[in-house]
RNA sequence: CGCGGGAUGGAGCAGUUCGGUAGCUCGUCGGGCUCAUAACCCGAAGGUCGUGUGGUUCAAAUCCCACUCCCGCAA
């Protein structure tokens, strides 16, 4: 067998973890180095953290490089790495047109939706909001227009019906794992194909943002619905009862008329109106308090039949 | 020292401003009603009010001090 195909990896958060594993695991592939962003501020205490991806790769003993800007400050250390190849995910910063030019190969992407549809910083998200029933994985070239290279292969799952951005990620990734085994496997084999995108068809997603998670009641009970599933576990759609934050983790979908955040029962359910139908609220977080069951929360009498809820 | 909220029977909360008999909704248990029920009616049990054998006081869930834990914002 020829020699190892010499890899660089760049990514950051959790979702990027399951693939670099995977490749550390592949006995056809040397991770030359980790290239991943600063350790951040987290946390009430403001405790400087790595990312996932850094903190994994140490586990591991491989070496990590962390810019601010990849771009501005890592050209020279990465030529000097003479890779193979560059894999990225979830990576968070846009690589220059000199950096992608340094691998012998080629620059991969694994990218969590079915391109060209949700490009973008939120595919995950963006699909769950869109209301698909499902997505999937594409590994196609990192070039410089964001999410739009050429594609080497694609995989599916079905989103589950109550599915919320976090599971669907945590699945996505282990099937990202997988497609870049695949791919490294074609590569290898002499078989990569690449095809171009359809740009007609091309969508993006935005990346999101803790203002886009305050609920809109004036929109379908569907979309309703859709957002506190793409906003969960962050930044977690949320809504105003009496001035006080409350945030909703999970609702289902019901068929009851009213007031756009009109407060339709509070007795045994709580039901709010929504532009079109209506949505029982099944787990939320009070400000100040813990993650809990409607029940639960119905039982402190904070909310009111009648009330309007929204706004701040 | 980034800002703020919270800790009260099994669960969720009120009561703290202005100290004076432990309260609400739900659950649990017992009984009743009913063809039946997660529905309804009657009754009961269950709490060192986060910790300190802290301070003030005739008297502290409430005021003061220290500590622990949980959470939101901000990143």
């Amino acid at each position: 067998m020829a020699s190892k195909l010499k890899a660089v990896y760049f990514g950051t958060p959790d979702f990027a973890v399951p693939p670099l594993a995977a490749l550390l695991q592949d006995g056809r592939v040397e991770i030359a180095a980790v290239v991943t962003a600063p350790d951040k501020k987290v946390g009430r205490k403001q405790i400087l953290t790595p990312s996932a991806v850094k903190a994994f790769a140490e586990k591991k003993g491989v070496k990590v490089l962390e810019y601010a800007s990849v771009r501005k400050e890592g050209a020279g250390d990465l030529k000097a790495l003479c890779a193979d190849l560059f894999v990225t995910c979830a990576f968070g910063q846009i690589l220059s047109e000199e950096i992608l030019a340094v691998p012998r190969l080629y620059t991969l992407n694994i990218h969590g939706s079915l391109l060209p549809k949700y490009r973008g910083a939120a595919p995950i998200q963006g699909a769950i909001l869109a209301g698909e029933k499902r997505t999937g994985i594409t590994v196609m070239q990192t070039i410089y227009e964001t999410d739009a290279g050429d594609m080497l292969l694609q995989r599916s799952v079905d989103i589950g019906e109550n599915e919320t951005a976090g599971e669907l990620s945590d699945r996505l990734s282990l099937l990202g794992a997988a497609c870049i085994e695949e791919a490294i496997g074609l590569i290898l084999s002499g078989k990569a194909v690449f095809t171009p995108q359809d740009p007609a068809a091309a969508t993006y997603v935005k990346k999101i943002e803790k203002k886009d998670a305050l609920l809109d009641f004036s929109l379908s009970a569907e979309a309703v619905k859709n957002r506190v599933r793409a906003y969960e576990p962050w930044p977690c759609a949320h809504t105003f009862v009496g001035g006080e934050q409350l945030k909703i983790h999970k609702v289902s979908l019901a068929c009851g008329k009213g007031r756009a955040g009109e407060v339709l029962q509070a007795d045994k359910v709580a039901e709010i109106a929504c532009g079109e139908g209506s949505v029982l609220l099944e787990e939320v977080t009070p400000q100040g308090s813990r993650r809990m069951r409607a029940a639960e929360y119905l039982c402190g009498k904070k909310l009111k039949k009648g009330e309007i809820l929204g706004g701040c």
